[in-house]
DNA sequence: TATGAATGAGGTTTCATTCAT
DNA sequence: TATGAATGAAACCTCATTCAT
């Protein structure tokens, strides 16, 4: 490896701890409520460091969520490349969104946040078009799951698209809700059989009679 | 009516135009980057004046959130009470849900956000207390209806607070993923038909064969 | 009585209610943390109100401070027409200072800050005209009955001005700084016999041998 | 000298330029009157540079009051290790307290104010414990000194933390006497004779026949 | 490239004061 | 005369960002 292999990797190294600060700094606090100084600290760099790597604060957290929206969309691609049944497939969708859940609680509903107004208005063209790139090859996936199954006669016959949006956000949805109960409730772990119920009735939902 | 009443009623609806300010200028730029001032010039009033309604910033935000959620409960208890089937109450909770979002289609969002950990941490113990109670409340009469559900054979027989959550769940994650897509695509409204196909998934997974 | 002078009573009264209100939040939390509102709320009257009797908050603070200069003029006068020797008059004194101190502990350290730089410059024509006044008249009392003193051959053969600063200046700073121990240890009543000595000592020192 | 001990003692000058400009500023306007703005100003700093230094304005303050009251303490103490008879030691302290005053005229005042239940009670543990610390070894040389005093047959025969009181008090109290004379007269400096004079009594007050 | 001290714009908040009732 | 809601200026303070080293 040459010493320019090498500084590029260094390069990268050096990017993934600083998204792994901010990554659990935000987790604690908020996008408002951590501060530039935190994560550095965190990172244990110096705050003028993370603007070496990143625009600014916005363009940092931006990455967080594109990077897990990637690791979703990634996830979900797989599914659909493994050798399972249209059934078992969207029972591994939901063991993505549990696990993505459990890499960090707040994902998803950064994800949400990121897509609602206030944010998308601040993002710059090249961001958009990232996650609107990793949105549609998640999304495709989960279409693509979809018509097979309604290929197979063993999904209702409605458009696919509106389907898989009904898989996506009740998914997502539901993580979302029992993870709010956890929390106004204050217990430590979110009951799994709920999550298991709920994603069942679902599926339930999408399948012929 | 008296000097008093007619004090009482005034400060009530400047309460209220602050509130509305308020959220308008939220809405359209979130938490961070809506200003006091901007929220004041809005209201027609002067920035100190909102400190005579509304304690902080913080708080004059929560309030919205809980006023929404205040709604959200009031609503869902009113189908409770119509003399509907099974079927049609859980038809009309749709409704609700859509009606909430065209009030303002941020509030969704920040429901979540209000009960994510991060806002959680720092409320009052009474407004904490408060959102327990009307989340409490929506939540009860959503149970109440999925019981008669229940009994009356309809529904699959499941725990029915799981059931609830589902309902919840995933009515909300459609309406905010739905309004994600919008929002991506820079659409002005949100496609009916697809959110009418992912309610009808919802509640068909609810229901025995 | 007739009614012009019931009125002008009325007001005095009235007057006297938001001094003594201004005295007790003063006295519990400094000029600067005192707000107006806190002194309206304690003299049962509206914050306009104030406006009405004094013309801001430094000349309510002032006024106080003159009060008790007045009070001190007043009480140390008596002092000197009392039929008393000079050493038990000035003993006398001693026990001004120290009803004072009773009747407000912040009034000493007010008096000397009042006499600061600080707040001398800030001050009408009027306010330091009074000021001086009562400065006057309390020192004048004071030196007249040391220069009785040096002429009945008690006291030691010096400026009588500067001796009678010499009872003024430690009989205040021996309160002042008895308090000052008081509270940093936290007790409640401040040491009379320390007090005690000290005056001792300082009289001890006026007296030739 | 390395580079860590260059980048401390900067640092160490910074704080006290930033001491230096604010002793200035608080003391043509006092506490209140003084903005931090303006002490950046004097210091040719920037507002938030403050911050870096001084938590708020209010510990800034104490800061100035803490550093006099431990020069205070120093200079007392270096008096009692001299070579000198216990009267010339307390003559001594009498140049303290000028020179103490010299240094800034609002010292002596803040420093009684800094003892008053106002200010004591919105100090943090640390700062009081400083206080505490070297309000004792002021106080402690004092009373080194006059037990020698009393020891060696010259002083009376008092407690000697009560003799302690008064010479600390009365020394205090004249200069602050003195200097509110001179304010209140509108001259330059004060009657230093008159000082001189007030001294002497307290001295004579003290000693045996 | 890494640092971290310094910046300074700008936000939140307070509160003395006013004025219509 | 009394009110007290409203004002709005002005202060404190934070923190993303820069830049000399």
């Amino acid at each position: 490896m040459g010493i320019y292999e090498r500084k590029k990797r260094e390069k990268e190294n050096r990017r993934k701890e600083i998204l792994r600060a901010a990554r659990k700094v935000f987790s604690n606090k908020g996008f408002n409520a951590s501060t530039m100084e935190e994560i550095a600290l965190q990172a244990e760099l110096s705050p003028g460091t993370l603007y070496l790597y990143f625009k600014n604060k916005e363009e940092l957290h931006t990455f967080l969520s594109i990077e897990i929206l990637k690791y979703l969309a990634d996830e979900i691609q797989k599914v659909l490349s493994q050798d399972l049944s249209v059934e078992n497939k969207i029972e591994r969708f939901q063991d993505v969104f549990i696990d993505v859940y459990d890499y960090d609680s707040n994902i998803l509903i950064n994800l949400f946040h990121l897509q609602s107004g206030e944010t998308l208005r601040n993002l710059s063209e090249d961001v958009l078009k990232q996650i609107k790139k990793y949105s549609a090859l998640a999304h495709g996936a989960i279409i693509d799951v979809v018509k097979q199954g309604i290929d197979e006669g063993i999904f209702i016959d409605e458009h696919p698209v509106a389907l898989a949006d009904v898989l996506w956000a009740s998914y997502a949805g539901i993580v979302l809700w029992v993870d709010s109960k956890r929390l106004l409730n204050d217990q430590k772990d979110f009951v799994k059989p709920t999550l298991k119920t709920a994603f069942r009735v679902i599926r339930k939902g999408l399948k012929k009679e």
